[in-house]
DNA sequence: GTAGCCCCTGTAGCTACTACAGGATCAAGA
DNA sequence: TCTTGATCCTGTAGTAGCTACAGGGGCTAC
C-alpha cells in the first residue's frame, strides 16, 4: 500500500496539514519520498495517524498521545514502568468514562422529559458540577 | 457564598488566568464585584466553571461546551430542538465512551501479560486504529 | 500547451489557554 | 506606623495544537 498525502487525509479524517504538522514534531514518521519528492505513506502510518486522531478526540494531549505511543514503540521500560504506565492512563480513561455517562444520562433524561412546547430544565449541569 | 478568582480557581482546578479568559468571551458570566473591585464569585459561578472544565478535560471543543450551555440556559430553543441537539450529543459522547473502553481494555490486557522481563507488543494502536 | 488537480515549502493566523509586568489592596507582624 | 507578603487588578505577550494561505512544481487529460 502507498497513500500520499490528500489520501491519507481523506482516510482518517485528518486535515491535511495537520499531517505535516505531525511529522515536524516527531509524532508520525517521516514517509519515505517517491521519485519526484511527493510523501509516500504506508499502512503503518495509517495505523498510527488513527490512532492520534481517536485519543484527540477523547481529550488526551499530544504529550500524552507520545507517551502512549512509546509505550507501542516498545521504547526502554521496564516492566515495571510499564505497568505502572498503562495502569495511570487505564484509571484516568476510566474517570473519563464515569464523566461521560454521567453527561449521557443527563442528556437523555432532558430529552426524554422534553415533550409538546415544554422545555425541561435541563440537569447537565448540576449532575456534572458535583465538587468533591 | 462569595469567592475570589483564587478561591474558585482552587476549588474548580482552573488556572487563574483561565477564568478570566472564560469570562472575556463571554462562557462565564460577569461576577458582581466587591467595593474594591474584586471579583466575588457565586455558587452558580462555582457550578459552572466546574461543568466547563470537566466537559473540556472529556474532549468537547469550547464551542460544543457553549452549545450545552445554551441548552442550560433554556435560550430559544423549541422542544424538538432541544431534543434534537441533546441527543446529537448524547450519540457523540456514547462513541467516545466505545473508544475509552477499547483503549482501557487494551492498557489492561498489556499490564496483565506484561510479567518478568518480558515486554508485550501494546495492542491499543491496533485496538484503536480500526479504519472503517 | 494549457487547465485542473494535487503535491511541495515556508510562514502567518487561529483557538484555548498561560504567563508576566506593573501596580493596587489588605491583613499581620516588627 | 511602616513594611512584608499574599492576593487582587489590567493589559499584553507567549505557547500548544492546529489550520490556512502564498507561491511554485508535477502529472494527466483534453
Amino acid at each position: 500500500m502507498s497513500l500520499r498525502r490528500g489520501e491519507l487525509a481523506k482516510r482518517t479524517g485528518c486535515n491535511i496539514e495537520t499531517i505535516r504538522y505531525y511529522e515536524r514534531i516527531g509524532l508520525l514518521p517521516d514517509p519515505p519520498r517517491s521519485e519526484n519528492g511527493f510523501r509516500s505513506y504506508e499502512e503503518r502510518h495509517l495505523t498510527r495517524l488513527t490512532f492520534i486522531r481517536r485519543a484527540r478526540e477523547l481529550g488526551f494531549t499530544l504529550e500524552e498521545v507520545q507517551d502512549l505511543l512509546r509505550l507501542v514503540d516498545g521504547g526502554n521500560y521496564t516492566c515495571a514502568q510499564v505497568q505502572e504506565l498503562a495502569l495511570r492512563h487505564a484509571d484516568e480513561i476510566q474517570r473519563k468514562i464515569d464523566d461521560l455517562h454521567r453527561m449521557q444520562h443527563a442528556l437523555k433524561e432532558m430529552s426524554a422529559q422534553c415533550r409538546g412546547e415544554e422545555v425541561p430544565k435541563c440537569p447537565i449541569v448540576e449532575i456534572l458540577s458535583e465538587t468533591s
